[in-house]
DNA sequence: ATCACTGCAAAGGGTTTGCAAGTTC
DNA sequence: GAACTTGCAAACCCTTTGCAGTGAT
């Protein structure tokens, strides 16, 4: 309950942060663009520089986790543990992948002396979408 | 040698190219900022917008890789081929690390059906320095 | 000589900030 | 009621762009 988890982290419970974790629960992955289209399709007004501070509290606190990409707005996924994603160079999306991360860090920490809190771990390609249709034009996903 | 590397690659042999190869590979990953600043300590004096031109250029030939940070400066290093970063959370400094990417590849891909092109992989932690001087305060280095 | 590159300055665009008004607890 | 949050607008800052002058081949 998204409620509970502003609660446990000292936050306040606004409609605002509450609509912003529903809509990115929703769509598992979104940019501040995506974010601030869906809260007016909703029919709820936000000032980007809102959406900014709430992306930035929500993440600061360990609620959300952020995704940095070259030359693409950073996403925002609700933060549950370490995985590693797929990247389309092609339309952009972001696909969460599902395997055993503790066999990627058990090697990758096998190359590394230092004390290791998290690994990110991204693929590059070209989705399935994008290789069966590959005319379609670039196109954000 | 730059001069072939750059001819190569259809660009011109100009000064500044140069010396921003000299010194990317001198310090091995190195963001804008410092590589402006070595620019003047070698007596060369260069515009913001000219090193981001080239940098860029560089960079779209295959010539430099960019890694991409979250509240950081982007770095840039000679492109080498896919390998592990170690990103030290206090004092920003980057690190290579030399592991076997092969196997980390291999069990990223079994997740992931789709054709993939390249693999980032970055560890997040304190480095050596930080954590037996943890007194230090955060710099970047 | 030609075409590419640099330097400069200005524009651009995403992100942050200050402050008053409005909410939450 | 006190503290936090939002909304708005302006400020910031990094990055890009246009164009004239310079340089490489």
């Amino acid at each position: 309950m998204h409620v509970q988890l502003l609660k446990s982290k000292g936050l306040k419970c606004t409609p605002q942060r509450l609509m912003a974790l529903k809509i990115i629960e929703e769509k598992g992955h979104i940019d501040i663009d995506q974010l601030f289209e869906n809260f007016n399709n909703s029919g709820m007004k936000i000032p980007l520089a809102t959406l900014y501070r709430i992306l930035g509290e929500l993440s600061s606190v360990g609620i959300l986790h952020t995704v940095t990409l070259s030359s693409q707005k950073t996403r925002y996924e609700i933060a549950k543990g370490d995985h590693p994603h797929f990247l389309c160079e092609q339309c952009g999306q972001l696909e969460d992948l599902h395997v055993a991360m503790n066999e990627i860090v058990t090697i990758a920490k096998h190359a590394c002396s230092y004390s290791t809190h998290s690994v990110s771990i991204m693929l590059h390609g070209i989705c399935q979408n994008c290789s069966t249709f590959p005319t379609t034009d670039k196109e954000e996903g």
